[in-house]
DNA sequence: ACCTGAACACCGTTCAAGT
DNA sequence: ACCTGAACACCGTTCAAGT
């Protein structure tokens, strides 16, 4: 037996204000806003206890008073970068709701790219805005033949969709992906027919390797095709 | 245009071996392993280039002959390990080959579950052994109804649960989960009713919150039931 | 009780030097 | 050409000290 996460109940405010000694000069939202600032800004690699203070104009350790770790802060980060979008489901208005809730979730991480690189924790679940965000789609489940497990189910797979393909996104961009000329991919498409036919064959018709330079569209294909494929099939998933 | 990146013709062999100088005494396939197994052992955050050049008995500086980034390194690392398992897969077979697919990603995932770590890039489908995977996958899916980008969507939206899953794990072991006092839990389940209904007569039934300790099956019957979701609805997104 | 300054034990990566 | 030693500019986190 044990209590509840610290951070967890930091971020449902749980914790009684401190009575006692100076004011306080900082506050949880404030830290956690100033590192999503850094985080959109320049990456979350460059979301440092330092950059965050600093933004703050104060000293690093000072941070140290609200969160007793960095890997707090990143969830609380995490959290307050999916708060709830302008998104109303009707309550059992299932598969067109569940599409809506995941283009929501999408929308999260395309507006904070570095959603994906928190490292997940158990923990997140816990906290108020993905629990809020949950609902939604539990709401939208509503009614539905399926089990509490099975609506669990199918809430994680839909949001683990929705953060893979905005992650195959952010990594696209990343590497701005540049057209391969065709003579630097030779022997790379020879290497690839002898153990990999069918890839092969799509790399020569240039579906598989990009040589064509930027290109958005698929991944947003993709992500509408695997999402349709997932709702259509969740009443044969059931039975 | 540009050539490919440099980590892919390493991990497929296409750099011509240097003829002249002293004969190297590492290579990348030991340095991979080394990392592996320091990944295995403490986890990804403990691979550290200096760790790894220590296991191999060699300086930290001795890494950059071979590696010309960490971050080389670990789609090195990420490609080795997923290394083809032992898995036939009969062309065309469709939704059978594809679960066995699934499971054979996941599998990887559960021996090193360090992979979901690794920052995805646009790279690692060039990857050798990710290719080959692919391949597989594509090979099951030969013959069905849907097109190139379907195919694809379908396979990357497969591995991607299988990875989400498989992290999902690794978090909830990261964390020992212990039951969480009821007592501990009550504010907590106040302010989820506030805001949250759908979400606190989960939480209530404890269908939510884990409050019983560990529990590995349901992130198994979760994963097979988004996997099933997702095959059977195939066909009717394909239309 | 908050916040600061100095310090510790690390990181990844560079560069000139040895062989 | 490989590998090493020393150094640089960082990290997260601690601890004692100021207010």
């Amino acid at each position: 037996m044990n209590g509840l996460p610290r951070v967890v109940t930091i971020a449902w405010c749980l914790t009684d204000a401190s009575a006692r000694g100076p004011a306080r000069r900082l506050s949880h939202a404030a830290i956690t806003a100033a590192a999503i600032e850094v985080a959109d800004d320049q990456g979350l690699g460059a979301v440092t206890m330092a950059r965050v203070a600093q933004r703050l104009g104060f000293t690093t350790m000072a941070l140290y008073r609200y969160v007793s770790t960095k890997a707090e802060l990143l969830l609380l980060m995490a959290d307050a970068a999916v708060a709830l979008p302008d998104l109303k489901v009707e309550r059992g208005e299932g598969a067109s709701g569940l599409r809506r809730w995941a283009d929501a979730v999408r929308d999260a991480h395309r507006a904070h790219p570095w959603l994906a690189e928190v490292p997940r924790a158990s923990t997140s679940a816990m906290m108020p805005n993905s629990a809020r965000m949950t609902d939604l789609a539990l709401r939208a489940l509503d009614g539905l033949p399926l089990t509490a497990p099975e609506k669990l189910a199918t809430v994680l797979a839909l949001s683990g969709l929705a953060a893979f393909y905005a992650d195959v996104e952010r990594s696209m961009a990343a590497e701005p992906t540049e057209a391969i000329d065709p003579d630097a991919l030779a022997p790379f498409v020879g290497a690839l027919a002898a153990s990999c036919p069918d890839v092969a064959a799509l790399t020569a018709s240039g579906e598989f390797v990009n040589t064509t330079g930027a290109d958005d569209s698929w991944v947003e294909q993709q992500y509408a095709f695997s999402v349709a494929a997932l709702l259509a099939g969740l009443p044969s998933a059931a039975e």
